[in-house]
DNA sequence: CATGAATGAGTATTCATTCAT
DNA sequence: CATGAATGAATACTCATTCAT
């Protein structure tokens, strides 16, 4: 008898996990085409195809829920920035992995990489105090990796600061660019090789 | 008698264009404090001093008033950008100066800068369309002057494209950081030199 | 076999009027808490420790919970207003007893009470026709036993309806003052003697 | 010109102060009608024949209407209430004086009476604070005057405050009585006169 | 019998815009 | 021209009740 209770009580929840996705999910693509401040808690009911009263049960409301989702993001964006090696040869190929698995990722989730772009900031202050944190970490790593470039002299003198803000703009930009801009695929590594060569060496001749 | 009523109507649009800019200065300041959408009519008309009627003399909603605001800001910036001559000599002197004119526009115009970097996007489709067409044009201009640059030897072979928008973007970051993510003040020639120094040499040693 | 079929069906109406009580007990003490109006559904299944459905698998909703509480309570005051028997001597001790035996009943059920006093009124048309009904017999008793005094001569010519108002009235405010309005004891037999004396002999010198 | 636009503020105000006061009186009959709770703002609005959104420009929600009527009432009463001389002589008919005159304030406010005395408690903390003050101002009022009446001779031995919760009840029970619970008409000076009789020589022949 | 996820009608409140004065 | 009272569509959110499991 609480083998079946365990078994009511497990379908009970795996059934509130999956309602939780599909709400989640049906929520993300009304947010990424209409954006945040035009999707009203009605199309997001709608499109979940739930109750008014049921998406309540699941998130305290459509902020909270796009919260979720930023949060989705930023943590698939973690987990693929991973540190270079520089004692490690292959330096380059090294950042140009990092940079390409960077770009998948928000090709892969195209839809919120749209949202984190177009609408993320100023809607909340939770919101905006996670991207920030978030800006601060991809911001401090990079400046981190240019000065033990410069310890190790692989990285010429320069401005360790703004050398960061330029790199972390660059890689924002081609996301504007190629992911967000536009729903058409593009060369990753191409894109990824140009981007280091660029940062890397500069345009002059 | 008609020079006396040339006189009455010439007042009268003086004033009527007074009236304007009053409001539209005090729509931008309460604009760049509270962002776009926690910023309600009833905030601008309190702001301006004037009756609700009268705001809508003047505009057509707070849309077309902010639609206007961010037309200020790209004439201003547009007047800033202005050619490098790649034929005459001191080129990056002559990049150096343009980036700082930039900056320094913006900086001048703090308030239009945060509006248009924090919640300009997504509001609708004239202001989307006329941010899009502005960075259209921002990139296009880096783009020819990097291929000019190619032409005449200067520049060395390398993605223009892509180079174009690491470019634009690491502009576009240190106006993030410097311009708008705080109030204080920066060294606005010693970031200029920097940025020149890291787009056209690289990083590496 | 009909015999265990008897104790089963037995055995499952004791564990179905178990639970009733069960419900009823926690609900009175979160009215009494809460009040009425503020208490939902969700705060009366949470406190008996049952699910939703469960709660309507016993009770039509919460008015006719509470409709029930509130019978609970009426019924156990009419048994404490016993008669008085005005030809049998010792009617003013007789009286003494009786007022008593209300407050100390109410005090009793000071839950119940705070909830009637409270909340009662004007919630349901039917909760409004049972305490009027109430309040209609009370008022009766009170004006006979009044009428009755003045025909055995105990009572002075005076307006029976009237003071019978007047004399409920006076206890509902004891009850308001005593047992609704503070958690404190009381010292019940001092106070019913006081009503008594009151009531009987009038404030005049 | 200055007298052109005080004109106009004056006529505005004065429009101002007519609308509030319409749309107090439509929501007093509409609550006295139907009680507090189950009066929702659509029932408020469309017995004053004004839009939603103008009832919020004059009252900030159905609460805020609600207790600005129950201060119109304790107002009224307040009023009323004046002291009785008991230098002067003519004491009973100074005290046949005010409560006549408290009766027929409370039946020239049926409407806000019956609001007061049927769901008054127990909807706001606001509420409750207010009325409670009102309450013990009034049980101190007549706790004193018995006071003062032992100490010059007038009323006899008692339990002062045991008499006051009952002349306070009884008073509040002729008016549940007479004024809240029909709309017939009564005849408020024999009320008043064996209201009188009855609390100051009780019921004992 | 018991459960609790799902429902959706209902409620209060906001705010861009209009228009009679 | 200027005013600001009035509008009402739209929005987020609640909660008593039901019903498939």
């Amino acid at each position: 008898m609480s083998e079946e209770i365990d078994g009511r009580v497990r379908r009970g929840l795996d059934a509130r996990e999956a309602r939780r996705a599909q709400i989640l999910e049906s929520s993300l693509q009304v947010f990424a085409e209409r954006g945040f401040h035009a999707t009203s808690v009605s199309d997001l009911v709608e499109a979940a195809g739930v109750a008014r009263g049921t998406f309540y049960l699941y998130f305290d409301g459509k902020e909270a829920l796009f919260l979720e989702l930023l949060e989705d993001l930023t943590r698939h964006l973690r987990e693929n920035i991973v540190g270079v090696d520089l004692t490690r040869g292959g330096m380059e190929d090294q950042l140009q992995a990092t940079v390409e698995r960077i770009l998948a990722t928000l090709v892969d989730n195209r839809a919120l990489t749209r949202i984190l772009f177009r609408e993320a900031v100023g809607l909340n202050a939770a919101v905006d105090e996670r991207l920030a944190a978030f800006d601060a970490e991809l911001h401090g790593y990079v400046a981190r990796a240019l000065q033990v470039g410069q310890a190790v002299g692989i990285v010429r003198p320069l401005d360790a600061e703004v050398s960061a803000v330029l790199v972390v703009g660059g890689l924002r930009e081609v996301v504007r660019r190629y992911v967000v801009g536009t729903d058409e695929m593009f060369d990753v590594s191409r894109v990824a090789r140009a981007v280091l060569d660029h940062q890397l060496r500069g345009v002059l001749a």
